[in-house]
DNA sequence: TATGAATGAGTGTTCATTCAT
DNA sequence: GATGAATGAACACTCATTCAT
């Protein structure tokens, strides 16, 4: 059901599409789909679910214990190939969330900051490693600003998919997060 | 009118809110409404276009004529600030600008390329000037970061603004920008 | 005013046709049309009534007196001429007069009946000549036949007109009135 | 719902009835009226359809084979039977078939054709039987005729039926349609 | 006097949700 | 359980009519 919902959410978006559509489309009748869900929204937030688990499950392959700056670049290399391969899902992600009811929006939030956590929990690891010496704060938003460069790919693909191949875009972003502007003092 | 229709839409989102809120918020009746505009959709229109243009008119005081990095800094923490005094209607525009028509939606997205250009000019500046030495895609996709990083403060702003100021956000992605990963190297 | 009305309501009816339309085409405000009517319907009602004063006009020209066949046959060649001139106008007033109020309507099926009465003094004058020797139910039944096969040559024009000129649908009808079916026995 | 509907139609026209009365009169809701239903003109069409299906049906019944004089006369008794009995209907379709679409008002018009036709056929027999001599054209503007004069008693009721029982409408039609003026000399 | 901005009741239509079968 | 016919609240939009200017 999951499937076919992301699918019509991507088409139409959340609102345009229909209950009757989301039934015909996982295959259920109207009324079978209201024995799995109650309200329209709870589809929403199953959708919303069942992406951060696929992208969860994606990123389990990322190796968070090695605590280098290698392993760092890997888990960004990683990372940017996941929200690729999920643009579509994160797109709609980011722009239906909204909709969601004010119980069920906290727990997506929550998940959302156990991604980041990730990546924080990797630079953390250089850090005690003795690779880098950067502070709480630092980490923290480092991390989210390395979240929301994977997730830019996907819902600014207008503006950066007809300039940059994922390889480029990789390549670039990973080297202005190390280098910064200073790298390229003249 | 637009004003009304940004706190609406910032409450509701943009398909919750009926004509008749807009109409009642904008001071007059649905009748009335109907003589300005003559879908609903040309309210979103109006409000992205307004907020397009709020946001240019306040990024005019930048100066991008000096091309020096101080002068560089001093347009991200202006963009940044006028980020934050208008993140409502930015956060309006990023939920609901997929609601726009084919035929809008190009108009707006343009819009928003042009505001990303006022960053690559004024980095281009300081390469030309001899500050720095970067090339066009890492130009342009710098320049994207900052206008994202901007953006980020209002539409993450559950996140962001719990841990930090606007202050200490300016200048620690300021600081994350300049200098890179590298720069904290042990 | 009325002249413009009649094009609009033909090309889209009463009911499709605005009253702001009609004022426009009659070159007035909407403000100013309102002067001179107080209801849409009032425009309805002083169309049927132009409309009926032009084929009345049109009708005077009809000899009434002289009581012979030939002058019969003469009036119901120029009423189906007058009625081939006003087609577009008799085809709006049996569309849209039902839209009458109830009070207009009688006064314009009034109008209706007088003209019918004009072929019934036709007819009548002939018996009274001694040129026919018909009953006064005969007469008045007649005068209708007559007087409705004007109008269908507009408000079947679709059917008609594909195969008959005026001339043809003249001669024919003419004849098989007078004829009649036994006109034709073997 | 046909019913239902030719009734308000009857009453206040299409234009004038809403989609809710018109369900309500169905004995269902609006919202079933509309599985049935993509537009509130479909409702005109199926009622157009459905008069001409009832008339068709109840037309059945004439006899288009003997071709004998005798039987074109009951022909017309009945076809004028017919007309009395559904006269409510046929106004409805007089006065409101404009409104259909230009899809079906084609559609709607062949359909009276073939009724039309039927008179030919009735006509033409007594031709090749050699009761009557009567050329093409003749034919087809003597079946238009009688069909229109059936109609006649329905939409000219206000004046028709005022004057005549029904017997004698059928009567004093079919003497002047066989007699003609002529059969009136002195 | 002539205007046209303003009104808001009313319309066709959609769609989430229920519930008898 | 599974179905889909039935519901009716809600919506975007129109347009006859008014009235301040």
């Amino acid at each position: 059901m999951v499937r076919g919902a992301v699918s019509l959410f991507k088409l139409k978006g959340f609102h345009r599409t229909t209950t009757r559509e989301i039934a015909k489309a996982a295959g259920f009748s109207i009324g079978t789909l209201y024995e799995y869900i109650r309200t329209k929204e709870d589809v929403l937030y199953l959708v919303c679910d069942s992406i951060y688990e696929q992208v969860r499950s994606q990123l389990q392959a990322m190796d968070t214990e090695q605590g280098t700056l290698v392993s760092l670049k890997l888990g960004i290399d990683h990372y940017f190939r996941v929200m690729d391969d999920l643009q579509d899902e994160v797109l709609v992600m980011y722009q239906e969330a909204k909709s969601l009811s004010k119980d069920a929006l906290p727990y997506v939030l929550q998940k959302e900051l156990e991604m980041v956590g990730m990546f924080e929990t990797l630079i953390k690891r250089c850090c005690e490693n003795g690779e880098l010496a950067l502070d709480e704060t630092r980490i923290h938003l480092l991390a989210q600003n390395i979240f929301v460069q994977g997730q830019m790919w996907g819902f600014r693909r207008w503006a950066l998919q007809k300039k940059y191949t994922l390889e480029e875009y990789i390549e670039i972003q990973t080297d202005l997060l190390f280098s910064g502007i200073n790298g390229y003092l003249e």
